[in-house]
DNA sequence: TTGACAACATACCGACTGGTCTGTATTATC
DNA sequence: GATAATACAGACCAGTCGGTATGTTGTCAA
């Protein structure tokens, strides 16, 4: 009676898939350990593959439970029904870098990037399923310039794709950028010019 | 007498460099194999590690001597002396896209953002040495911005060093994102947006 | 109460890892 | 031609890897 439940398996998986998630995010997928994941976890091998069935899965698992409703809470929703996505996108990245610099996560990157580079060209697995949430993302912001023009918050020549496609990339390739430096100044310059040109989307 | 050289350290070396190089830009670093490298160089542990202390010793060498040397080729002389920034990154992406394309090499990304984003939060050997790059990149672009506002070929009021960083970090995220999506497609649009933010910085 | 099955725990496995050691052949120096 | 140093070759090493086989225990339906 002193543990209300010895068994909990719903509690034990999710308790290996965040060990999971923190492994690979600092060691990247190839050189995270099976045997650190389940020390982390105050787990054993056991249970790891009684719930996945191999490290891939387990890789698999990360990016759908953990990294995707990530990136759907941070980035999409903000955009899901904006009108002004000029001023959205600007408005949430000031909020994501802002949340970001205060658990000093920010020169650790982005893990969906992080994860895309190592292993989409490796892995088809990965590849689609971290594809996957890109091309949501790309499609949500294709959507929301879409909105903008409609509304006159944003010129009718800019491609609603183009746009998006890009500012995608280039937000993947800033953080990068500010990763690899370990400079959050580096941070603010490319960030003024993704500003700049959205500014120049305006009509 | 049938071999003039029974003995050519410099060109062992080079061979175990450049089988590093491939094998490190396939399977990245940390999943990069020494025995591989070696069976493919035609050489033995006892060449590498008589050429190199050890891995990381290897890693350092491939961005110094190979992956540095090619960026510079490709990316830095073009802007060495130019006045107008904004066509001659035009020019020069241009260029790359075709050439990669040719070599079917695109899908596999930048070998510099490759390790960069590997092994950057890992090891500061191996941050100091690709941050080297990246800054030498942003300084030659940004210098090549400042000559285009003198010669007027670019908007007074822009900043170069944030147009720099910016479109360096772009660079990246796009090359990256078609990577990941396998699309050349993707590749174009992004590339599009970029070529718009250029154009936003003529007079 | 009793199977039956899920949920683990643990010992263990072969493959492979980066790296070292010892021996040997080639080359440069005097 | 002797000597020393360089440039390898290849066997070998301890350790770690992902993964499995077997055993045990909690849970729950009948």
């Amino acid at each position: 009676m002193k543990k209300t439940a010895t068994r909990a398996p719903e509690e034990t998986r999710r308790r290996i898939l965040n060990a999971a998630f923190a492994e690979f995010y600092r060691t990247g997928f190839q050189g995270g350990s099976i045997n650190r994941i389940v020390a982390e976890a105050g787990a054993t091998k056991g249970a790891l593959f009684h719930h996945f069935k191999d490290k891939n899965d387990l890789g698999y698992a990360v990016v759908e439970e953990i990294i995707q409703p990530r990136i759907r809470a941070s980035w999409f929703d903000p955009l899901a029904d904006s009108i002004d996505p000029i001023a959205d996108v600007k408005y949430t990245m000031r909020q994501f870098v802002k949340e970001e610099q205060e658990r000093g996560r920010l020169v650790q990157g982005c893990p969906l990037n992080n994860l895309a580079q190592e292993m989409s060209p490796l892995d088809e697995g990965f590849r689609r399923r971290l594809e996957k949430v890109y091309s949501a993302w790309r499609e949500a912001m294709e959507v929301a310039f879409a909105r903008g023009i409609k509304a006159g918050k944003v010129r009718k020549a800019v491609s609603p794709r183009n746009a998006a496609a890009f500012v995608v990339a280039a937000l993947a390739g800033i953080i990068g950028t500010a990763k690899n430096a370990q400079s959050e100044e580096l941070l603010k310059q490319a960030g003024e010019g993704l500003f700049d040109y959205l500014d120049s989307l305006r009509p």
